[in-house]
DNA sequence: AGCACGCCGACT
DNA sequence: GTCGGCGTGCTC
């Protein structure tokens, strides 16, 4: 018998099966992991089929060991990483590792002896939105009411027998799943995918591999899970903690695009606002739009003469009244930037000329490169005194303190994790993302800052905007009252009737004009200016792709950047392959921060950061 | 990744 | 004449 293993390895050169001779007297089932002889070394991999013959005509090896007979790469699992290698044009041995957590030997050992707990079936019913196979739900912007949909959802795929995955965005999303989950009385039937730790990680695997019925909640990684999954849940697809920072740089939404279309389960995307790539799938037919109505929350957009200004005031006033109050910000400490007092021009590092800034310490620092800024002069005329440019979260705490004396100030920020807060009237500052939950929601949430998050530099920014300020007022009781402040025209109207669908369709529509993503693919290409030269050379032999240009990146290095239309996906994961093998064998390239060797060039594809 | 094979310049 | 440079190609 022989063994077609596929190795754990990211090189391009060695994705492909290799065949073995299984020893005599050794029993082995495909997907358990083992060692094999390599050229001089020995390699781990899996078994990925067994077959009686083998057309391989040079010399077979044989197994060195069989680690586990465990199969813990299902054929599922298998044909899953073999498509994202392929979309993201990598290795499965690049990909594997987001599939298969490493192995921890107590954790197999102690989960073989004890095998899986007896669980019994639940008879819970909960009422849960009816939704399409494929279908995109905008959900009612209510305190919790996001988790009580999601959680019914999947509650319902358990009462089949099936299980469901749900990927959230962050670990303050993914405790309030738990939590809710186990309110609502599914304690038994949730696995936390999102473990700390090796052993934890690797027993929620073989937990999810057991077969048994689960709720399998986590973030991207949660959509691998061996599970016979009936549903794949999508929380707020749009946020960026979604996007792998990492090889294959692929998205919890096409990962689970990916993944509904190999195993033909439903899938569902559920968020506050919507993001464009949804709402193309909706336009498309795709996805359906498996939304219902509900009142819009009670909101009012003003321009902002003032920062604060009276309509923002008054919500904050009369919502301290009855409750906690929620105020967004844009940035946090003290002041966002810096102008010099004499000559008005904006105050830089002198070290790498990159902005300087008020940290949350009242520290003046660079935004780039961190160092301290103490003595600084202006780089222009050469005085030392500047005056603050826009306040960050750490003044506004301050300013609110002498208009509201007497009340409570909390500023937020991203390194004390403030999951909740109770429900006395206080106010509180948070930029977006980490904005605490109040038991009873606030009465009032005040979005200042508009025109800057409008104003980032980002193909982005008008979706991230939208997005951070829906789930902001989402936090909010239903009797409660939201004011965003610096928002004009047809945006303004169209927020304060809460047309998200419409605005993110014309967004969607803008994009398409001028032909950016999500209406095309993007592929970047970063590596010495030599190599780049060859990938530019033969991208435009193949006529599927269109470089866009070239930018000078760090270390002398050029990124490219080309687009492509959704059809031409295979043709250039298949032209970057082949870019990928040539190069393989070329001068060595060394991450200079690590110093660990990288591969010559650098393809990402669909990166929402180069744009 | 390693490692062998192989074809060109400077050395006892 | 050989030693060794690392470009190219292979590993079941």
């Amino acid at each position: 018998m022989f063994a077609r293993v596929a190795l754990d390895s990211p090189l391009p050169q060695l994705d492909r099966l290799f065949d073995y001779e299984i020893p005599e007297g050794i029993e082995v089932v495909a997907g358990c992991r083992v060692t094999v002889p390599f050229g001089n070394s020995q390699k781990q991999g899996f078994i990925a089929e067994i077959a009686e013959s083998t057309d391989w005509v040079g010399k077979v090896a044989k197994l060195t060991e069989v680690i586990s007979n465990l199969p813990v790469l299902t054929p599922a699992t298998y044909a899953l990483v073999r498509a994202v290698a392929d979309r993201q044009a990598t290795s499965f041995g690049d990909v594997v590792g987001s599939a298969i957590p490493m192995r921890a030997v107590r954790a197999e050992k102690a989960w073989l002896t004890t095998g899986a707990a007896d669980i019994e079936p639940i008879s819970i019913d909960l009422e849960a939105p009816a939704l399409a196979k494929l279908s995109a739900r905008i959900v009612e912007p209510r305190n919790s009411r996001w988790l009580h949909e999601l959680v019914s959802v999947a509650a319902q795929q358990l009462k089949a027998g099936k299980s469901a995955i749900v990927a959230l965005p962050d670990f303050r999303d993914i405790e309030r799943f738990v939590a809710k989950a186990m309110e609502l009385g599914l304690a038994e039937h949730v696995l936390n995918y999102s473990q700390e730790g090796r052993t934890q990680t690797y027993e929620a695997f073989l937990r999810a591999l057991s077969g048994e019925a689960l709720i399998v909640v986590g973030s991207r990684n949660a959509l691998y899970a061996p599970v016979d999954a009936g549903a794949l849940l999508i929380w707020d697809d749009g946020d960026q903690s979604h996007q792998d920072q990492q090889s294959p740089y692929l998205s919890s939404r096409e990962l689970a695009l990916l993944r509904q279309r190999l195993s033909d389960c439903d899938l569902a995307f559920f968020s506050h606002s919507r993001s464009v790539e949804v709402q193309r799938l909706v336009e498309l037919g795709y996805l359906t739009d498996s939304s219902t109505d509900f009142a819009k929350p009670n909101l009012s957009v003003s321009e902002g003469a003032f920062r604060v200004d009276s309509a923002a005031w008054l919500a904050i006033r009369d919502g301290l009244k009855t409750g906690p109050v929620l105020v967004q910000v844009s940035s946090v400490g003290v002041a966002k930037s810096l102008y010099c007092k004499a000559c008005a021009n904006r105050a830089m590092c002198k070290a790498c000329n990159g902005p300087l800034w008020i940290n949350p310490r009242g520290e003046t620092k660079c935004r780039w490169c961190n160092a301290f800024a103490l003595g600084a002069t202006c780089g222009s005329c050469g005085a030392n005194e500047f005056r603050y440019g826009k306040p960050g979260a750490t003044r506004t705490v301050a300013e609110f303190g002498k208009s509201f004396p007497g009340v409570k100030v909390t500023e937020i920020t991203a390194d004390q994790a403030t999951v909740s807060i109770g429900d006395k009237p206080q106010i509180v500052v948070a930029t977006p993302g980490i904005e605490p939950v109040s038991t009873i929601g606030y009465s009032a949430v005040v979005i200042l800052d508009a025109q800057d998050a409008l104003a980032r530099d980002t193909l982005k920014a008008t979706e991230d905007a939208i997005r951070s300020w829906a789930n902001a007022i989402s936090l909010m009781s239903q009797a409660g009252r939201a004011v965003i402040v610096g928002v004009l025209g047809e945006l303004g109207s169209a927020l304060a009737l809460w047309q998200l669908r419409e605005l993110i369709s014309a967004e969607l529509a803008e994009r398409s004009a001028l032909s950016f993503p999500p209406a095309v693919r993007v592929l970047s290409a970063t590596g010495s200016p030599e190599n780049i030269a060859q990938v530019r050379k033969a991208l435009s032999e193949f006529d599927g792709a269109q470089v866009l240009g070239e930018t000078p990146v760090e270390n002398g290095e050029t990124r490219l950047l080309a687009r492509f239309s959704y059809g031409a996906g295979a043709a250039i994961t298949g032209v970057v392959r082949e870019l990928q093998l040539k190069l393989a064998s070329g001068q060595k390239r060394y991450n200079p921060k690590s110093g660990r060797a990288q591969r010559p060039v650098t393809f990402k594809l669909d990166d929402p950061q180069v744009l």
